[in-house]
DNA sequence: TCCTATACTTACAAAAAGTTTAGTATATAA
DNA sequence: TTATATACTAAACTTTTTGTAAGTATAGGA
């Protein structure tokens, strides 16, 4: 990415190519709001995302220390996911990101006194 | 983007789709702290940005509502970019997204006391 | 007359992201 | 023996996004 050479005075440029991919807020949005969450649960919430958009997903998310992968070795397999401590310090951001969203889905209709 | 049917209960989706593209976040947080900013001023500030990709971005940020084109009948061509009432609705957001960027490229090193 | 400046647009090419379908592993239950 | 459950992965394909290179318009200056 080299992004220091070229970035290195944008730091919102960094946070948004760290989690980039419409899926990404959602999944740690999820995350935060459920605490733990196994494969299946997640993928369901999430339709209609593809299995493979979706791990992919998690493995980067894991990779980039916002994710916490829980595997157990048991069958059949299971596997829990949750926000790390690093990932804990998005939510405010992810708060804020879904009161903009409620708000503009839902425009409040001007106030009229008939 | 069928929305409503599948998302209408989560509203983080709606703001991520509705800001999609790692250059947008961007260019709003530019026009955020610049106030007014032409062409290629942002052009030159978004560096290795396409022209497509920058005039393509902020037609959808106009269509969305979230930013104003002024165009001065000049010649040579003036315009000038601003953030709408509505863009600056995201200020908060900008600045969240910013300050975490900042804190995570340049991690504080751990306070020791030798 | 040709060059410059500004803010783009267009056509084409390449890269990234996402989808579809099928398959893996293995213990337990029918 | 076959089906079920879970959490994926692989290959082939389509779609979307982004980049490249060139071109447009027009007044004023060299």
């Amino acid at each position: 990415m080299d992004f220091d050479a070229k970035f290195g005075n944008c730091p919102i440029y960094y946070t948004i190519s760290k989690i980039e991919g419409k899926w990404k807020w959602v999944i740690l949005y999820k995350l935060y709001k459920c605490k733990v969450m196994r494969y299946n649960r997640l993928w369901d919430d999430l339709q209609p995302i593809a299995h493979r958009t979706l791990s992919k997903q998690l493995k980067e998310l894991e990779a980039d220390g916002l994710v916490h992968r829980e595997q157990y070795n048991e069958v059949p397999p299971k596997v829990e996911y949750s926000l790390t401590k690093d990932g804990e310090t998005l939510t405010p951001i992810l708060d804020m990101m879904s009161q903009w969203g409620e708000r503009h889905i839902n425009p409040r209709p001007e106030v009229s006194n008939d």
